[in-house]
DNA sequence: TTAAGTATGTGAAAACTTTAACGACTTCTG
DNA sequence: CAGAAGTCGTTAAAGTTTTCACATACTTAA
């Protein structure tokens, strides 16, 4: 448990994947630097945020140049622990969870789904996207060490899933169904909750009106 | 454009959609009153963020009493314009968008998928949970006067997309793409990007620990 | 070498968000 | 009906995050 750096913003480290994955598409095209500003319209985020974001690891820039790609680049993967591969289990392999197993999150990511779980016997002993699907019944014999948690079940499923997650020693999960779940303190759940984001999108349509309607040519 | 309440702080704004489900719960249980103290656990928002949330609409609440379930979720139908369905577009009908066309957004949200658009000639002109796939070159032909779309498109595609929605007249896009799509200022852009969601998820496991290792009992 | 240009890192301010605390009023109980 | 219990709405404080603005230091090119 690398303590040395305890303290960075939430919102901070919020942010730290998507300058990764940045910074390695700029890897990617050659580039050798990169200053705040072409980083900032490059992810949207304000560069002053960009720089005091980066500023809480230290100075990893150089004034009058900018930031050296290579050098950040291999920064972030160290903070962001790429070196070594995060596997993570998928519980409910419906149609979301179908979805995940067909991506490739290692692709700029280095995690990777390794086991799924779902209570049909339809699905049990298939592979999907390359992954075992197992039952339900042996989530706790065969999740092994894994620590993080893909929920996608079903709302009415979620909360007794989760028990045995937490039992089964997984500490992070991530909850894509419209459940609010109990969990001990010590255990970390992040919510995704996809219909809550389409009707926030509506109600900023609605109630937050941004600048001009329009003016024939913008952007 | 219902400008009489403009200055509901966007935490605030975001929220929303979560009390309204939860309040659907409640009212689906028969319950006819709750208090702030008792959403709260259901929603795991501070009650004290809750009463200053509500606040914002004027007062909802009886004090000594709590609020009416019946009265606060109408308020919030009408708040949340779930009077009208808003209907929305789909792009990209692969693993992530298949899966929200086979999903009822309706069920309490009063959101409705329309219509899908796709590249593929073997998907064009079949149905997907019930919404019929058109191709891609037809979208400005077929997208009426939809303003809400759903962005499921290969990352190398969202752009060059994106550009076409605003110019066909949309002014909202969920965007599921690693892409950090440009737009005029007057259209909004909310992304939701799993990939980072689980990194995040990581880094905070390694370098946020929550209390208590354990104690045999919990929660 | 020097001058012009560039871009960081950060102090300070501003903006936004959450939380604590409590007076005021309502409901409940006996 | 009176006192106890409950709960809101809000003032004020604390905490978090973003943004401004600039001294400083490096780069570049002549
Ligand atoms: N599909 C979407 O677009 C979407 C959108 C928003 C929210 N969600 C939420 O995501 C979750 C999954 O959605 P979905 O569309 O994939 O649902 P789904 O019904 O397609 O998939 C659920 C899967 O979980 C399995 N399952 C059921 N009970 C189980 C149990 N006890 N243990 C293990 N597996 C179990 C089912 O067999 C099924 O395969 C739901 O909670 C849903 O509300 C989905
Ligand atoms: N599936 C996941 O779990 C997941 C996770 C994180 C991010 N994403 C992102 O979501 C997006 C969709 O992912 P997916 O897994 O569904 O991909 P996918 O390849 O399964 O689906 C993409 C679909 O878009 C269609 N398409 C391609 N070009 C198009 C165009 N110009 N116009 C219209 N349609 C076009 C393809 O025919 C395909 O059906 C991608 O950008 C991906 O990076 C997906």
């Amino acid at each position: 448990m690398d303590m040395e750096q305890a303290k960075i913003p939430q919102a901070t480290a919020k942010r730290l994947p998507l300058y990764y994955r940045f910074l390695n598409n700029l890897h990617s095209q050659g580039k050798l630097r990169v200053s705040s500003k072409e980083l900032s319209e490059a992810v949207k985020v304000d560069s002053a945020t960009i720089r005091r974001d980066f500023s809480y690891f230290g100075a990893l820039g150089k004034k009058g140049y900018g930031y050296n790609v290579e050098y950040l680049l291999s920064f972030f993967r160290k903070t962001l622990d790429q070196d070594e591969t995060t596997r993570v289990a998928l519980i409910g392999v419906g149609n979301l969870g179908t979805a995940f197993l067909n991506y490739n999150f290692t692709k700029n990511n280095n995690t990777k789904i390794e086991i799924a779980f779902d209570a049909n016997q339809e699905r049990v002993g298939t592979e999907v996207g390359g992954v075992r699907v197992e039952h339900i019944d042996q989530l706790e014999e065969k999740i092994g060490d894994l620590s993080v948690a893909i929920l996608t079940v079903p709302a009415s499923a979620a909360q007794g899933i989760t028990d045995r997650l937490v039992e089964a020693g997984v500490s992070g999960i991530l909850n894509f169904t419209p459940a609010r779940i109990n969990v001990p303190s010590h255990i970390r759940v992040h919510h995704i909750d996809l219909a809550i984001e389409l009707q926030a999108l509506v109600y900023f349509l609605k109630h937050y009106p941004l600048n001009e309607p329009e003016t024939e040519e913008d952007q």
